[in-house]
DNA sequence: TCATGTTGTAACTGTATTGGTTACAATGTG
DNA sequence: CACATTGTAACCAATACAGTTACAACATGA
């Protein structure tokens, strides 16, 4: 089971955003789907996410989506989160009703829930420390040396 | 998309083993089943995982299920690694084949990797650092006061 | 020896999520 | 007012999961 590639494309989006456009030309979510390798409404429904997260403006019919931030302000947790991909304190799954008749079944789930719910937070202070700056200077770094 | 929950459930039945056997009567999967709350054969399917990864020892045919070591040497990572929920180094999926004429999609996957597996390391160091011992000493202990 | 109970697996089911696709109404702009 | 684009709904195929039935293999003990 993998955390969906929302989150992976989400960030190429807003990779594609931030860094300067050539000539100016509008980014459509044909473009963007055209970079990512995808169909174009996979990149409007990850753009409404984002517009709801308030991490772009979309301009409807006319076309061209835009950064509301910088993006050295924009972390990767704030787009994992806008994705949708984990919901809240759900990484884990613990399966419910276990026997309450039983000393383990009785008390499995909150004496699992405190370590399940440090791996989580581990994962996403990671991801917390990590803007959307540093890896668009990360595309610009390993362009320039290959 | 959540991480399954085959995880909780053997840890579930790893804490069953490791704590003292009421009467002496063997654990079968009919009876962890039954403090689980599920199928038997959901058990068995995990019983294999951890014996495969030699977790436990298990008597075909007459019944009974034993840990091959101590419960403070074993780690919920490696429970989190023998029952497979996630492939080493895949919790996240990345969209593949990006675009290659486009300078985002050419560097993106490489540029997100390192955040990524550093992400997904955090959340296996806290794994790592919890024993089984652990566990069950806090299912001891919320039994004392409850 | 043989009946019993258990494990190990295969096969099938229903459910949910994902990513892709078609279709089309709504809309802002030139 | 024509046009390109967004925003959504609807549908599809693929995949994973947990549960279930069924049954062969087999160790034990009567």
């Amino acid at each position: 089971m993998q955390i969906s590639s929302r989150f992976s494309v989400a960030v190429h989006v807003l990779s594609l955003l931030a860094l300067p456009e050539q000539d100016g030309v509008l980014l459509t979510s044909e473009r963007m789907a055209g970079s990512v390798n995808t169909n174009p409404v996979v990149i409007r429904r990850i753009l409404g996410q984002l517009k709801k997260a308030g991490l772009v403006e979309v301009r409807p019919a006319s076309g061209g989506t835009f950064l509301t931030r910088q993006p050295a302000t924009i972390t990767l947790l704030e787009v994992y989160r806008a994705v949708e991909v984990v919901e809240e304190g759900q990484l884990f799954s613990v399966h419910d009703k276990p026997n309450p008749a039983c000393l383990v079944g009785r008390h499995i789930q909150s004496a699992l829930d405190d370590t399940l719910q440090r791996a989580q937070t581990a994962l996403e202070q990671v991801l917390a420390h990590t803007t959307l700056q540093q890896v668009t200077t990360e595309i610009a770094a390993k362009a320039l040396i290959s």
